[in-house]
Order: C-alpha cells, then sequence, then structure tokens
DNA sequence: AGCAAAGTGTAGCCATGACTACATTGAATA
DNA sequence: TATTCAATGTAGTCATGGCTACACTTTGCT
C-alpha cells in the first residue's frame, strides 16, 4: 500500500528538480560556448524569456546562480557542485535505460524525468547493471 | 544534449501524474473499504483537507470522479480506467526496481515518482526484465 | 551618430498546489 | 432531542510556473 511518505517525498523532489534542470542547463551551455544568456535557457526549455528570467531571480536569490541585468548567468560554486551532481545522475540513469535496451531518444526523454527521483539505492545498482552489462559485452 | 522536447514532456507529464496519482489513491481506498471521503485522501497525501478538496473539484471537471457536497468520492468510466493503466505502470515499475535489488522501502518512493515518466517503450522492457528474473529464479 | 533588431526586464494575467482560519453539515451519543 | 465533534466546504494568502504585452538596453550596421 502507498506509504504517505512517498507522496511527501515525491513532492520534495519535484521542487529541487526544477532547480537541477536549470543548473544543469547552463552547465551545459557553458561548456559550449562562453556564456550562458536567457535566450539560451528560453529554447533549450521551449518556455518564453519571461518565466526563465523569474526562475533566474530565484536561482540568485537562493545562491546557485549569479547574475545582473542584461548579463549573462553564472554558476556559484553551490550551483556548479548541484549541476555536477545532476549531470553525473543524469548520465547514469541515461545509460542505465539504453543498457536496458531503450532507445537513444526515448532513453533521453525518459531519463529527464526520472533522474530526479531515483534514490541513491536505486542509482548505485544502475551503474552496477550497467557496469556488468560492459563487462559482459567485453567478454 | 538534452532536447528542447523532453522538458516539454516531462512538464507535460506533471500535469497528468497529479490526476494519475488522485486516481489511483482513491481506487486503492475503494478497494479496502466501502467508500472514498476527503480525509482518506488527505492522510494518504500528507496535505490539508483543503487541498484534496480543491483537486477533487478538478477531477471532477476533467470527468474522472463524480462527488457531491458533503458525498464520498467515486471514480467515472473513464477515471476508473486511468487508475487501472497507472495502476499497473505502477506496479510493473515497482517489481522492476526489485527485481534489480533495490529495497521495499526505496523502491516504493522511487516508483511513486518514477512510474509517470516511463515511456511505453521503457516499460515493456521493464516488465521483459522481471519475467526473465522470474524464469532465471524457476531454474 | 543614429537606427533597427535582438535580448532583457517589468507588469499583470491565469492555473495549480499548499496553507490557515472560519463556517457549515451530518452523525453519534448523552 | 440537543449537542457536540468530525468531516466538509469556503475565503483568502502565498509560491511557482506559464503566458502576452509593453518598455528599455545593447549591439551591430549603415
Amino acid at each position: 500500500m502507498k506509504q504517505a511518505n512517498s507522496h511527501q517525498r515525491t513532492r520534495h523532489a519535484h521542487l529541487t528538480e526544477s532547480a537541477e534542470d536549470y543548473v544543469e542547463a547552463i552547465a551545459d551551455v557553458l561548456e559550449s560556448q562562453d556564456v550562458c544568456r536567457v535566450v539560451d535557457l528560453a529554447r533549450i526549455f521551449c518556455v518564453s524569456h519571461v518565466t526563465v528570467n523569474r526562475k533566474l531571480q530565484r536561482l540568485q536569490r537562493d545562491g546557485l546562480i549569479q547574475t545582473a541585468p542584461y548579463m549573462p548567468v553564472t554558476l556559484t560554486e553551490t550551483g556548479a557542485q548541484l549541476a555536477k551532481t545532476a549531470k553525473q545522475r543524469h548520465q547514469v540513469v541515461y545509460q542505465f535505460l539504453i543498457d536496458l535496451g531503450v532507445s537513444a531518444q526515448a532513453a533521453e526523454i525518459d531519463a529527464e524525468g526520472i533522474e530526479h527521483h531515483v534514490s541513491p539505492e536505486t542509482l548505485k545498482l544502475m551503474k552496477a547493471f550497467s557496469a556488468e552489462k560492459k563487462a559482459g559485452s567485453a567478454e
């Protein structure tokens, strides 16, 4: 039977996942070009620049990014750290789905939704699964 | 690189998942007792009865449930159908996590968050994984 | 220099999800 | 029957995430 706790945790995951998605996207952009701008994020998330703008205000308020009017966006130490762990988690989930046999296209979409709901325990097992798969194919 | 599309789909999943969670919970309650009331749902989701109430109004508006002031909640045909598929999906994901080696406790929480983000393709592969596991253990 | 276009910012709107505080209904029991 | 208490409903507030419309900077180009 469903435990109350699971719903609370799922809700909490929803609160953090948006922030993770953003810092992850910002990190991505900063890897492929010198600066990250509002339009880049608006394009990535398929939302208006207004939505991005307001989200960035909250991220700055929460100490994850640094920006100023009409200036590019950069990650703070905290933000960069969060982006890093989020990205690693994303990569593990994605690779796991691939190793399970999921197509690259579906894996990308599913990983995006799933990554924020995976416990450390499950993540470890996903990693192990991929490692085993790799070892098996190398035989 | 992250595709715009994946974020859109994830957003869409968030819209539907809340409704699925509710009809699923209602179906659960109706299986264990004769009627489903607001307090039952409030307890399950760990939210105030007000939150439940407003959500139920929207579910009724969307044709998933049937209710009236001070009366219990029932599922419409559509709602019952949605609950059924959501529940099956939940079960598949949960069993898959168990077969992967995840503890029952973590599996319950993770399944709750993951189930709404699993594509039909991935779901099929999860089912296959569990089936294989079962066949293997029966040897 | 000056203008046009792209990028940002702000105002104000809507939906959802969550809450507290207060009002009302219904049912059980004294 | 009357009262009390649990269950519901309603009002009003806040945060988040979306949007359009409009204003203001930057920047590039003539």
